[in-house]
DNA sequence: CTCCAGAGGTTGACACTGTCTACCAAGCCG
DNA sequence: CGGCTTGGTAGACAGTGTCAACCTCTGGAG
């Protein structure tokens, strides 16, 4: 019944919306795909006849939310200057984690689906990570492709931390000034900048 | 029964033992209080005499998790040298996280209980924050709190981050040369001490 | 046109979970 | 003795993922 004709159109994407809502408003470990059919007025075992099991479901989710986040890195803006190119990048990357807490803690701060059981959801993921090396090949004085692996791990490792403690709301609890938490993200982007060979600036 | 006179003793020490040894073979997902129970051959309502709810056993968990990590910290070797010292921390720091990843993702990759509603759970992550604050306060040209904080944040997400990424072995999925993952922590540990100005060695 | 296979939906069952409630046995203390 | 607390038991309930059987359209093949 209902307004919704959706009922022939897409009942698997409405599971996947309702999946999206279900855990931004209670956290993935109240996802059910019980509920999820609850919310849909339809029966409970209607979304196994389009998702395998749970994990499924939750795998498209957080595919999903890989798939945004690569857009979004995409759609940053460019610069000649290399060091400035890698601070969009990383700003870029940042501005993401704030904005869309929850899928970017989907992406890595719950424990995922097996991606050996769900190739499909890593690959944008991989596409994110050739970005960045390529930008950091650019910076002047790269010498062999082992460089710039680790400088690529160094520079993710970075605004990965950050973004990960920013959403935890720890600085709250460890006592940093109000003032840190707003300046982290261009003071970090600078220390990495330095930290790969940028002349400091000396005021 | 059997040889276990526990009984009196602990079966609260006990459920947070089983608790950690299921939570190793299945994750944290699979914790069950029944399970433990049925393990330890008592009722299934048992261990709710010692936990008033499944957050709770976790939080007791998580909270040892803390300890323990905050011990190993405290036993990292010193050095007169601000910066070498520095690199301990740091090395102890990814230490841990490589010889106990079930802690380490205990801590810092799994929804955790509030922490509003289990403070006690927090209190030893505080002083592992204060210990880096000092440490880098000692580093020179330091100048004001406001400095030390933005750079403690700067060097915990590295290390975070890093030990969060050699975790989740996302390095086999990313393309990235076996070398590079051995190399990652002292290249890592070297680029934090150059983001903080320590003089490049140019060789 | 008939037929029938399959996609997508249904209901019912099963084993499992966390948690509530009531009950019981021992120990302690007035 | 009587009563209270502590730590255990047993039973029930709602909610979960998932398996199995069934129903009902709909689109071709013959």
């Amino acid at each position: 019944m209902k307004a919704r004709d959706s009922k022939t159109a897409d009942l698997r994407e409405a599971c996947v919306k309702q999946a999206l809502a279900i855990i931004a408003k209670g956290g993935v470990d109240s996802l059910s795909l019980r509920d999820v059919a609850r919310r849909l007025g339809v029966s409970h075992q209607a979304p196994y006849k389009h998702f395998p099991s749970r994990e499924h479901i939750l795998a498209e989710v957080v595919g999903r939310a890989y798939a945004g986040f690569a857009e979004h890195l995409e759609k940053r803006p460019r610069s000649e200057d290399p060091y400035m190119d890698l601070g969009n990048l990383g700003r870029s990357y940042l501005d993401y984690a704030r904005k869309h807490p929850l899928h970017y803690q989907l992406m890595f701060g719950t424990p995922l689906p097996d991606p050996a059981e769900h190739p499909e959801m890593m690959a944008k993921a991989e596409h994110a990570f050739a970005t960045l090396k390529e930008t950091i090949a650019r910076l002047p004085g790269r010498k062999s492709d082992a460089d710039v692996d680790l400088d690529a791990l160094f520079t993710w490792s970075v605004v990965h931390g950050l973004a990960s403690i920013l959403q935890t709301r720890a600085t709250e609890q460890l006592g940093l000034r109000k003032a840190a938490i707003s300046e982290a993200t261009a003071h970090t982007l600078g220390r990495i900048a330095e930290a790969l060979g940028r002349p400091h600036p000396r005021p």
